[in-house]
DNA sequence: AGACTTTTAAATGTCTGACAAATGATTTTT
DNA sequence: AAAAATCATTTGTCAGACATTTAAAAGTCT
């Protein structure tokens, strides 16, 4: 691990990239300890706080992890799904709302992307996963659920609908999509009529995953998208007119 | 802004956490100046270090960027789809090979995340997007091609494939999928007759995509992954076998 | 000898104070 | 008025110190 004299980039940014460069390569792995502060320290020929403002920046990354005491240290960690998940919710949220992106294209991104679990998780779902199904469609036919409560039992929903495909690596990639979706739904009201139809929809993907039907679940998430983006259109249409008059 | 006492997190941890909240709680907005480190310091009733450790936390996921001289500082950053593709695919990567992920998960998650994109693609790819997958598929036929740059070829087809659908929550989700399997893919050696039909399979989805037939489209990346994991339970096979003899 | 307590050593966490370097604003000089 | 020099502010880096945590080692008692 070596880093560059010359470069202009600020040492830890440096250290950190090499330390990276080593566990991406495997020089570091799993479950290792790095040299202490005070050796990297002088293995780096730098000070002490600027060593650790380069782990600061992995451990940021879960990319390590820190230990006090006498056998204490940074270890290299197991980078998790449950840890890489919030991750990837919270850079989905803030990507989306930074950068203006609609709301058609963000709906559009998150049922593509649910519909290719669909057939997946029609074959494979569990006895649990579909109860969570029908227990947060149950929730969200509830009087006087707020429009939070909503958004968010719905995210339940499809979440367990993804999940039932059993692939981690496609629960983790649609983790972002689904759930960065939230801040985008809760701008909108829905009103009783609107909540009946979407947990109609809801019960006809259901039936689709229960029954092994992975066409007609991809039909009814179609379906669910067409109503999603007809009901952001007229909120935002109607607020709009708000303004204008 | 405030941090808990009684909290058994690092202090750098929880101003970190709170200067984040201020951030996707949209008290602090984009390009807007963070408070100096002496002031943060002060603020929080901490060390500058103290200080400094958190804002390299944030600096490490790119929710503040920094700069030196009189009239800088700590400057809310604007998470750009560029910023983020890389730490998506890097997290992607070692997701997979620090999970122990079986090349069939990741290949069947790639795969079908890929079909949800074929629909959009077939309707929407610029005429640019077509000639890369042309460009690439002409790469991959020459003979001499490492498998290296074979598989990065791939890679580079099935991008524009994706970027086809012009949809950039779509491309950036699927920048993990795709360019995780790189790694995996790098394990198998291409014969000149596993490349041949690769390329043929490459030509029929090119072909479908141009022509606008979305389910052409999906069809062809169905067979392509049938082909691809066929491919690679033959390697690890003959692979098994020559260990154990 | 074995179980419990105390001590010790090593490591990270935090603080203080200082200087270096970059950079825009201000002042001075031409 | 333009150019040059100075200044003030802010981040980057360093040195050294002390606090806190933790496991291992040493010691003590039964």
């Amino acid at each position: 691990m070596k880093i560059d004299p010359s470069s202009s980039d600020d040492l830890s940014v440096q250290i950190a990239q090499a330390i990276k460069d080593a566990i991406i390569g495997g020089q570091l792995i799993v479950d290792e300890r790095l040299p202490s502060e005070a050796e990297l320290a002088d293995h780096f020929q730098v000070s002490r706080p600027t060593v650790r403002e380069a782990l600061k920046r992995l451990a940021a990354q879960s990319l390590i992890r820190t230990q006090r005491g006498a056998t204490g240290g940074a270890f290299v960690n197991r980078l998790s799904f449950e840890d890489a998940y919030p991750q990837q919710v919270t850079t989905s949220t803030l990507l989306l709302s930074m950068n203006a992106v609609s709301f058609d294209t963000a709906c559009e991104a998150r049922y593509a992307l649910e519909r290719a679990c669909a057939p997946l998780s029609a074959q494979r779902r569990t006895a649990d996963q579909l109860a969570t199904m029908r227990t947060e469609m149950f929730r969200q036919s509830q009087p006087g659920l707020t429009d939070e409560a909503f958004c968010a039992s719905d995210v339940a929903f499809h979440r367990a609908l993804v999940d039932g495909a059993g692939n981690p690596v496609l629960s983790y990639q649609l983790a972002g999509a689904v759930e960065a979706m939230q801040p985008l739904m809760n701008m909108i009201t829905f009103t009783a009529r609107d909540r009946a139809r979407i947990v109609d929809l809801h019960g006809r993907i259901a039936d689709a995953i229960e029954s092994g039907d992975g066409t007609a679940a991809s039909e009814g998430l179609s379906d669910l998208e067409k109503e999603t983006r007809k009901l952001a259109s007229d909120v935002f249409a109607a607020r709009a007119a708000a303004v204008s008059t």
